[in-house]
DNA sequence: AAAATATAGACAATCGTTTGCGCTTTGATG
DNA sequence: CATCAAAGCGCAAACGATTGTCTATATTTT
């Protein structure tokens, strides 16, 4: 019943060599005579002989598991990024730990803690949407634990990170707006300590002016992503004297809650108002009224981006030759999807 | 800049005690004198010294992680149950390896090979839609490496699972659907491999017998949970001479599939026909057409229940004297939710 | 036949931590 | 003053695998 994992001892013991023969037996070491090597090879393959694990990461100080600390999960945009997340790392034989913030600074410190003490090889985060101090990331560099931040990311030159570009996202965004006749256009943005929605806010004044549109700041609000404050975002719009005829919002999530406000105030979306937001999510397409048109951010190909960067500090000769090279800074290009309606 | 992580042997140097002392004046051991233990835990502390994890591990033969396979991270019923599965397990101390089997069986049998060979201590597991054999799995209690099954169970005596009561969900929708009138109730399930599926066919024809209503198979399709096989069931039901009024679909993404197809016939949603699932997918509440009810199955719950069960294995005064009680075959039961419109 | 070389395998250290056992020192007791 | 117990700490083994070094035997060379 209680049959023990095999050890290189218990083949040694049985065949009357030592541990170090059957060990190099194993691994076809010349020195090992033909006959002895089979023989070994054959009671392995018998006794259905795995190397403990355990063993060889404590020996190598390599765990072969990398540390994946996301928000939250649910949001399909991270569990596509798990995806290019675990098929990279699967590909490397590397196994894949998770761990979500919820959005909780105290969490996201909690879980690095954890991983650092499971000595994790490696990190990919993206952070909790109130983080603003990196110091429990970047102290891991410290302790060579490479650390690769993607989508959320911090607003430092010296970490790696790969995040979707949202300055060309929201141009695109905004000038599809305009050609469509729009002139007063509103944005929904997040909190604004995270990176992304600064760039919005500038890339939107950019366009407006190049564009030679007048730029009413009234018309950039902000949410905490929840339903009742993207709620109280759309109330602060559509009370304007000049309301908004179309609106940007941070992601489709954020839409779904704007739309559904815009609803119920009576208002027809498309028609009365239309929204554009970032993230393309699938479920949009069950909507029956969805978006105009979404910034696809590619989730499954930051993350399969950021995984790559993660295992080229791993490769060997990374000590710190590696950082001669510089930081990466990898900016994955969004793509306007317009909803055929 | 190489900060490497103390160890013992690091402080011991240091402090000019041995390994041995060190170790224990970190543990309060009695017999260590408190100037000692004062001295030791004041130089951990400055090196922030945290126990090497991997040692440990390798040491008392535990990894301290569980591994967690399931079908798609993308199913919102997934990521739900992998929030219950991660807060049981944090509060164990223990981490958790997630792996997607994208319900194709040779990856799934590969993911348990790896986390085998990762020697996780425990594995919690919703098999592949196909999955029929269960010997690579069962196979690992050999090792002492408990397992539990949830949400997809397979149908065997010998394992433990949790999932949840299908019947009794299939009961109340039913019985929903004909207080409201119906009598043609259709049902699209899902492949036959699946154990939920022919009991939900056994429940539905159960409760039409004990209300007098004539049972037409006809009207019980099944979809490979795909878009387009969800269109094809949709279109064998409503090709019939007398089509459902109603439909139960094995889940919600099936349902909106569903919903789709019939909007495209240009049928009224909850007026020609009205439709019932399970889940009870946040998303849908974004929906102008939602399913009229769903048997929420609370996924947190069935996946925290399991991970509770697990932990119950792992404790101490297990090997086998656990298994007398026999094997836990949990239902969580489902609650109807009716969707107000 | 003696010496040089090649071959096959054993020994032991190592990774970091825990823990049973044993040793030394101190202070108390008879 | 001798004896003993307790207090305080070190030694060493163990977990499983790898690997540099060493030894013993076998084979070849001169």
């Amino acid at each position: 019943m209680d049959n023990k994992l095999p050890t290189l001892k218990e083949i040694a013991k049985r065949l009357n060599f030592s541990v170090s023969t059957v060990s190099r037996a194993l691994h076809n070491h010349p020195s090992i005579g033909l006959r002895t090597k089979t023989q070994v090879q054959q009671l392995a393959k018998e006794l259905n002989y795995e190397p403990n694990q355990s063993a060889l990461f404590f020996k190598q100080q390599k765990t072969h598991s990398i540390g994946v600390i996301l928000p939250n999960l649910t949001e399909e945009f991270f569990s596509q990024a798990i995806n290019g997340i675990e098929d990279v790392s699967n590909n490397h034989k590397y196994s894949v730990l998770i761990g979500q913030s919820h959005d909780d600074i105290d969490k996201e410190q909690q879980i690095v803690t954890a991983m650092k003490n499971h000595r994790v090889d490696g990190l990919i985060i993206s952070i909790s949407k109130h983080t603003k101090n990196y110091d429990h990331l970047t102290a891991l560099e410290k302790y060579n634990i490479p650390v690769v931040f993607f989508d959320r990311v911090p607003d430092l030159s010296t970490v790696h990170k790969v995040s979707s570009n949202i300055n060309n996202g929201t141009k695109q965004a905004i000038e599809f707006l305009i050609k469509n006749g729009h002139r007063r256009i509103g944005v929904i943005n997040g909190p604004e300590e995270m990176k992304s929605c600064k760039e919005r806010t500038t890339t939107y004044m950019e366009v407006l002016q190049k564009k030679r549109i007048k730029i009413d700041l009234g018309l950039v609000v902000t949410t905490d992503l929840t339903k009742a404050g993207t709620h109280k975002a759309m109330e602060e719009l559509l009370s304007l004297k000049y309301p908004p005829t179309s609106i940007l919002t941070i992601n489709d999530y954020v839409a779904l809650d704007a739309i559904q406000y815009a609803r119920k105030e009576k208002l027809k979306i498309n028609k009365d108002i239309c929204f554009v937001s970032y993230a393309n999510l699938p479920i949009t397409n069950y909507l029956e009224f969805p978006p105009l048109a979404s910034v696809e951010q590619y989730p499954y190909e930051q993350a399969k981006k950021a995984t790559e960067i993660l295992f080229d500090l791993l490769a060997p000769g990374n000590d710190d030759a590696e950082k001669k090279p510089g930081y990466n800074n990898i900016l994955v290009e969004g793509q306007l999807i317009i909803h055929k309606k």
